[in-house]
DNA sequence: TTGTAGGCGTTATCAG
DNA sequence: CTGATAACGCCTACAA
């Protein structure tokens, strides 16, 4: 059943059922009915393909993502989908992986599919080496790209994020107001978002002006499961360093945190404080629950899809916007 | 850049662009080369539109999920997605929200953009009152459905799941044996995954066979946030309900059953025995971690796309396909 | 081994 | 307001 099926049944030229399908050009009344008529009558569907021949678009947008099972990921997904199809359009998921050669493949994946636009999840897409961020400004020649909290200079490249340097900032120097003095900064990434929250650590810690704290001992990379984790943080407890705080760049880190504080006796938070980032739902689900850094995720994607239907209507629209982040206050910190 | 501007180039037909690029039929080695090295040289990538509009197929499957953000969808979406790239499929995501009109109404949208496949994700897709059902079973007419974790008789609609029942069944006996008498089922969600379980629970209450435990009182339906269903759960307790282990359908609820607890001083296990379901990655997050059950999702979806490879190559493949939980035993629960 | 030509199902541009 | 007809870019018999 095509569209000549339906004119032919309907009396008309294949023009004719195009306009009425379209709703775009003046048809009858009279004639409109008779074809809408047929088409109701024989379940007529429009061919999909032969359009997207046709308009040279699919109306469909790639999402790129490392992990889609990741809480904070899969949260920004769902906004990010919602938003799509609000203004019609479909969502190709793409689940990359951490690793550049990867995402790179996936992206030019995407670029033949023809996707009207797609969207990096996570800061973990801006490489801190920059170089090796060549192959978005490559494919921002074709579609434009969106990137959901991350930062990339570029023609055609949008970005909505956080103000992470900020947050983190804040978060430590709260602590520091609060009497805590060896706090310790826990994270699993090298990324954009990865390295303003680092920045805004240091930077809150150098207020205090100690000569006696060798910041280095405190800045904490650890790649692991949660377990190890927390048997990492043990293992650096038990070898001495001091420390009365964690303040960590993801939820996971902290419900390790938390584990490392159950399994040496320290009360949370009088002994020690706990500061997650991304409030997800794991923040809700420890005992004491987790304070946390909220990112604004879903301002953030809706503000992505806003300003991309802006760019499709041809619109100039802002290569970059930031929002705040807020500290969310519960049990495994005292401010 | 198309197909013709490749031929002008090298100098040969579109034809034999088109086989190069296909690989199917034989093309000299000297033609190949040539041919290979014009598209290399521009950076020529076949349009997918045409190609799909010529085949009738994108190579896509269409995924419908009621919330992409849920811990346990969000994992089987990401299993999904990967087994279908390796098949060289693109997964087209869909979140329809809980209720049956939406869904339908995802269901045509996707069939008019012409997916090769449907995959519905969640037990919370196939209704008890099967009349509701009938829109899937219509959709199979036109393309495969495959269903994750539920159950629904049809022609061209498979099924892989848990066999749900029997570890409900399972984990509820398991309590009985070890001294636990008046044991709650806590669930949130009615569907035919739900249904199973609860039946495990009553069948496995039942052998008991005790007159005084009016079963009713002890199978808790509730839907609501953390919170919420941890204060129902106290308003229970304070109304003199007895109960010293619970059941629930979901790891989030067991989450608040461990909430309840605390704020009752209630000592788990010893007092209060909890089970989870799922053993999602918040079964880890808390303290105690949850003892929770395992319904092996990740050899669940890939049965589930081995089997649609299957299909798509024509070959018979069964209907149904049934995996078996597994309890795994953490800090919740004393068996 | 290679080329020619028809078909896939729309949309859009002109005439009328 | 409506109808012919030419794209859109690819695949694939069929011929050579």
């Amino acid at each position: 059943m095509n569209i000549y099926d339906v004119s032919k049944r309907a009396g008309v030229s294949i023009a004719t059922v195009s306009r009425v399908i379209n709703g775009n050009s003046y048809v009858s009344e009279k004639t409109k009915k008779k074809v809408l008529d047929v088409i109701e009558e024989c379940g007529y569907t429009p061919n999909a393909f032969a359009r997207g021949l046709g308009l040279n678009t699919m109306k469909t947008v790639g999402i790129m993502c490392a992990d889609s099972s990741d809480p904070y990921i899969a949260s920004a997904i769902y906004y990010i989908e919602q938003e799509l199809r609000q203004n019609n359009y479909d969502a190709l998921l793409c689940c990359t992986g951490y690793e550049v050669e990867e995402k790179e493949k996936y992206m030019s994946l995407l670029l033949s599919k023809r996707t009207d636009a797609i969207i990096l999840v996570g800061s973990n897409f801006v490489e801190v080496d920059d170089s090796k961020n060549q192959y978005i400004r490559e494919a921002a020649k074709s579609v434009p790209i969106m990137i959901i909290n991350g930062a990339l200079n570029g023609e055609n490249i949008y970005c909505t994020l956080c103000d992470d340097y900020h947050a983190v900032y804040e978060a430590t120097k709260s602590l520091l107001n609060n009497g805590y003095k060896n706090i310790l900064y826990l994270y699993n990434a090298v990324s954009y978002s990865g390295n303003k929250k680092l920045s805004g650590y240091i930077a809150a810690m150098e207020t205090e002006n100690r000569a006696d704290l060798k910041i280095e001992e405190y800045l904490q990379f650890f790649h692991g499961s949660l377990m190890e984790t927390k048997d990492h943080l043990t293992s650096l407890y038990k070898r001495g360093l001091p420390f009365d705080a964690i303040v960590t760049s993801d939820d996971s880190l902290a419900i390790s945190a938390l584990k490392f504080a159950k399994e040496n006796n320290l009360s949370v938070p009088k002994e020690l404080s706990i500061i997650g980032y991304n409030n997800s739902i794991i923040a809700l689900c420890s005992e004491p629950e987790l304070t946390s850094i909220d990112n604004k995720l879903e301002a953030v994607c809706y503000n992505s899809i806003t300003t991309l239907m802006g760019v499709f209507r041809g619109q100039a629209m802002p290569l970059r916007t930031v929002f705040s982040c807020e500290i969310i206050k519960r049990g495994t910190s005292r401010f």
